[in-house]
DNA sequence: CGATCAATGATAACAGTGTCAACATAAGTC
DNA sequence: GACTTATGTTGACACTGTTATCATTGATCG
């Protein structure tokens, strides 16, 4: 019998898992025993891959991230340049959070905390960077650095506090209400009085 | 002996006590057994007031709620009105939120919950539709219904997304930039392309 | 005033959690 | 083939929220 003992890949398997709960459900089942038993392992066998349970957290958060990073890449890509393209890809921020609601909770929750991990502490920082340029790169151009700096913060501020009040269920959701609100929120901001 | 077996008011000082806390500390200790002994009595004692302990986390955020609605309440009698005043308005919700983190997490970490309360399930909402309507009171005049409704939500998911990024450590929290960036977005739609 | 009852508190215990120490088994290495 | 390393298991510990049961106080009413 070869399923025995030693399961091959626990660490992948248990990220799986746990990722699979992230995007299915909204409050995942994310304690160590549940998940050990739904892997057909015991609950201590999971700290010979992680040093503790906010170990593994962090990494599937980790995780949602390079995802959450990957899908505004893609976006960026799609919708062509412009502010109608910048607009699209802060409005797909939007509808990703809203398809992945634990995921993204569990991203901003991890982040920030006071050990990020030791094997590589810049790891979480490095992946928000990653998201920060997605937002940059799709940005219109002829703006000065300084303009691009407020406005990609701007934009990530409008469209992630307007996720968190849609998944706290203080806005309904309305795609074509997130793209007019993003949308009449592009602008080349010129002079300020 | 009179301070004996019976508190007084053992509600309100659990309440006082938690919200010291909350204000205080980034990471409140709010577990019922440590309350309960800083409180002098038994963690089983605020069952009499609780019904458990997620009632007294909603308590405390509807109490940290009122706090918010009238700090922006006061902000926007003192900064009159004008697009200048309403900037202001906005600035001061991120203020307030990284005077009080901690607070400002459990306030959108237990709306939107699934068990509201028994006694009055509306009173998250309706501390919240006050906030909406504070934020909406500050707003320039000769808007029309529809885009009043639309500058409020992304005046409040602008401060809200602004104020979260901080929290989370992704920007640094400078007053003058969260003014820049607050006042440069109140903008009056009046054609979308 | 004295008896009764509701309100409020304490104690002990239960199930559940993350975590650790000690032991067991498989895989890899010389 | 023996030894070492990696991986998994068992049992236990401290801690948590919660409940059942009992104790004490304050209030109500004849």
């Amino acid at each position: 019998m070869n399923a025995s003992y030693h399961h091959g890949d626990l660490r992948s398997a248990t990220l799986q898992l746990g990722m699979e709960r992230l995007e299915s459900q909204e409050q995942p089942e994310l304690g160590l025993r549940a998940l050990a038993r739904d892997l057909g392992v015991s609950a201590t066998a999971l700290y010979r891959h992680f040093p503790n349970k906010d170990a593994l957290l962090d990494a599937l958060a980790l995780e949602g991230l390079n995802r959450l990073g990957r899908n505004q890449a893609e976006a960026g890509a799609a919708a062509g340049g412009g502010r109608a393209g910048f607009a699209e890809v802060g409005a797909t921020y939007v509808d990703w959070a809203v398809e992945h609601p634990a995921l993204l909770r569990l991203i901003y929750t991890r982040v920030g905390k006071v050990d990020v991990d030791i094997d590589d502490p810049s790891a979480m920082g490095e992946a928000f960077h990653q998201l920060r340029k997605g937002i940059a790169a799709a940005m219109p151009e002829g703006l000065t650095p300084e303009d691009r700096t407020v406005a990609t913060l701007r934009a990530w501020s409008l469209v992630h506090g307007l996720a968190m009040l849609i998944l706290d269920g203080q806005v309904d959701y309305d795609p074509a209400m997130v793209r007019n609100i993003v949308r009449t929120s592009v602008v080349t901001p010129a002079k300020a009085p």
